[in-house]
DNA sequence: GACTTATTAAACCAAACGGTTGACAAATTC
DNA sequence: GAATTTGTCAACCGTTTGGTTTAATAAGTC
C-alpha cells in the first residue's frame, strides 16, 4: 500500500514528462549515444541536451561512461520497471472492465455476479 | 517509433510525478472521494487538493461528477493503460537482458561486441 | 604549443509547479 | 433568511523547469 521508493518514482515520471528525453530514450534502445547525438534531432544546444541527460540519469534511466571527451550514454531499463511495475496495480481496472473490477470491489461479500450484457463481452 | 499521442503522455506522467497525486489515485482505486476527502490525508487546503485533482483530470487519469455541493472523484484507468504500453516497449531490456538485448544490437551491425573489459586502445 | 571537438558549469530568463491565503458562489442546514 | 459546508478562482510566494548564452575544461589533432 505504502510506496518502497517514492522519490525514485518521482524521478523516473518526471523524466518520462517530457516528450524531448522519451525520444532519447528511444535512440539509446537501440544503441548507445553521444550526448551531442542525442541533442542532434532536436536542434538543441549541447548545454541543453547535457540537462536533460542529466534529469534521465538522475532518474536511473541512463549510465554514461566517459571515453575520451566523449560521453556515450546507455540506456538503464531497470529502474523503467520499476515505475511499470507501479502501475501495473491499475491494471484491473482497465483490462477486465466491469466483471473483474465489480468481483474485486465485491470482494468482502459472496454476492454472485450478475451478468452483464451492455458491455459487449466474449465467452 | 514516433508516439500516438505525446500530450497525451507528458500530462499522464508528469501526473504520476508527484507522490501526493500518485497516493490520491490509490485512495480513488478503492472506491470514489470527494475533493475534500483527497484533501484530509495531507493536511492541505481544499484549494492545494483542488489543483492536484485537476492535474489528475487534465491526465484523464479522474473523472468528477458534481453532486450536489461535493465533486466526487472516479479513477480513470484508461489513460494508465497508454502510458503503461508505451513503457512496455522497453521491457525486453529488463527482462531477458543480455541475450535478447545483444541480439537485438547485433542486428544491423555485424561488428562484434568487445568483451567489456576496457575501452582505451591508445597505447 | 595552437587549434578543434565534446562536454560541463554558471548565469540568466520566462514559464510552470506546489503550496498558501482570501474572496466568492452554490448547496445544505438551521 | 442566516450560517455552514464544499469547492473554485485569483493572486501571491518561493522553487524548479526547460531553454539559452557565454565561459571554462578536457581530450584529440595539427
Amino acid at each position: 500500500m505504502v510506496e518502497q521508493h517514492p522519490a525514485q518514482l518521482d524521478a523516473v515520471f518526471h523524466a518520462l514528462a517530457d516528450a524531448t528525453r522519451r525520444h532519447m530514450l528511444r535512440s539509446l534502445a537501440t544503441h548507445e549515444h553521444s550526448i551531442g547525438e542525442l541533442a542532434a534531432p532536436f536542434h538543441m544546444s549541447f548545454a541543453g541536451a547535457s540537462k536533460h541527460v542529466k534529469v534521465l540519469e538522475r532518474a536511473g534511466l541512463v549510465r554514461r561512461t566517459v571515453q575520451g571527451r566523449t560521453h556515450l550514454c546507455r540506456l538503464e531499463a531497470q529502474a523503467l520497471a520499476e515505475a511499470h511495475e507501479w502501475m501495473r496495480y491499475y491494471e484491473k481496472f482497465w483490462n477486465n472492465r466491469l466483471d473483474a473490477l465489480e468481483a474485486l470491489l465485491r470482494a468482502g461479500d459472496q454476492a454472485p455476479k450478475p451478468s452483464p450484457s451492455q458491455k459487449g463481452k466474449k465467452p
